[in-house]
DNA sequence: TTGAGAATAT
DNA sequence: TATATTCTCA
């Protein structure tokens, strides 16, 4: 879904506007098919009776000037938005044109928001430093696509390798910053206290291999320990796979089970707890009671 | 100086 | 609640 948005705008950036207004064009009814901007849709009985003031009849004149007007806009509003996407992409010298989202580092990003003194941003156009100043960065959203990355990573690592940096470079997804990691690292080990603060204390290892309940221990204990297959202490997971995050159907993702797991660490033989499958359940996950019951 | 991790803000 | 940002410390 995301990727074939993407996939769009990259046809967009590249060929011109005559392939865009085909692509804008495809799919949409035909002239035929549409009532002519000229022809006037309120009777004046009508708009007499309702109070309506009557709109002057437009002629092929004025709606062409008010297509073209509309076409001006639309390429002034997508000429400005290349120029603040181009601007930082200056300005983070990261090559970040396969982003998820439009991400920069924070850092240099907020040196130039918190209107620094900066030489080089002193030299910027008024509409580009405006412009960079209004424009927040979009967050990033965890897509479950993303979040399996994020888990495969931390698995292959083991969680005392897991440090943002690492799995940033691990996961090999354009536009994700060390930040956007950490933030979700934070959140991923404040997931994992709680399942463990839920977890019995007599859980072995083993169990927490193989049940549906396997914890966070599990990827403490890291590939090594935990892998039947696992002879060398990798997982086979191909490590920096450029991965391009793909937005999929919730539907899609529900139906997921053990088998729609490509690259999902053998460690998870049984799969991984429903938290891990269905990540932003994060909130939702009660090992507890899905031992229980 | 850099990066990890926690705390806090949005 | 999810994510970003800021702060502290090693």
């Amino acid at each position: 879904m995301g990727e074939e948005v993407v996939t769009k705008l990259t046809d967009y950036d590249s060929n011109g506007v005559n392939d865009d207004r085909l692509l804008w064009e495809a799919g949409l009814p035909s002239a035929d098919d549409l009532t002519p901007l000229t022809l006037q849709l309120i009777p004046s009985e009508l708009a007499h009776a309702f109070r309506i003031s009557p709109e002057s009849s437009k002629t092929m004149n004025d709606v062409n000037r008010a297509s073209q007007n509309t076409f001006a806009s639309l390429q002034r509003w997508h000429s400005q938005d290349m120029a603040s996407m181009n601007r930082e992409e200056t300005v983070t010298e990261r090559d970040e044109t396969d982003l998820v989202r439009q991400g920069s580092d924070p850092k240099k990003l907020r040196r130039v928001e918190s209107g620094g003194t900066d030489e080089a941003a002193d030299a910027d156009s008024a509409l580009c430093s405006e412009k960079f100043e209004t424009v927040k960065r979009p967050r990033l959203v965890w897509t479950p696509q993303l979040h399996k990355r994020f888990i495969e990573v931390v698995a292959h690592l083991g969680i005392k390798n897991a440090v943002p940096k690492t799995i940033m470079q691990l996961m090999n997804v354009g536009g994700l910053t060390r930040e956007n990691v950490a933030s979700h690292l934070q959140k991923y080990r404040l997931f994992t206290k709680r399942m463990q603060s839920n977890e019995e204390p007599s859980s072995s290892p083993d169990h927490l291999c193989t049940s549906r309940g396997a914890t966070p221990q599990s990827l403490r204990e890291s590939s090594e320990s935990c892998h039947p297959h696992n002879t060398n202490g990798h997982m086979g997971m191909p490590t920096m796979m450029p991965y391009q995050p793909q937005m999929m159907p919730m539907p899609m993702m529900m139906g997921m089970t053990n088998g729609g797991h490509v690259g999902m660490p053998v460690g998870y033989a049984g799969g991984p707890p429903a938290g891990f499958h269905h990540p932003y359940n994060f909130g939702y996950y009660h090992p507890v009671a899905s031992h229980d019951n």
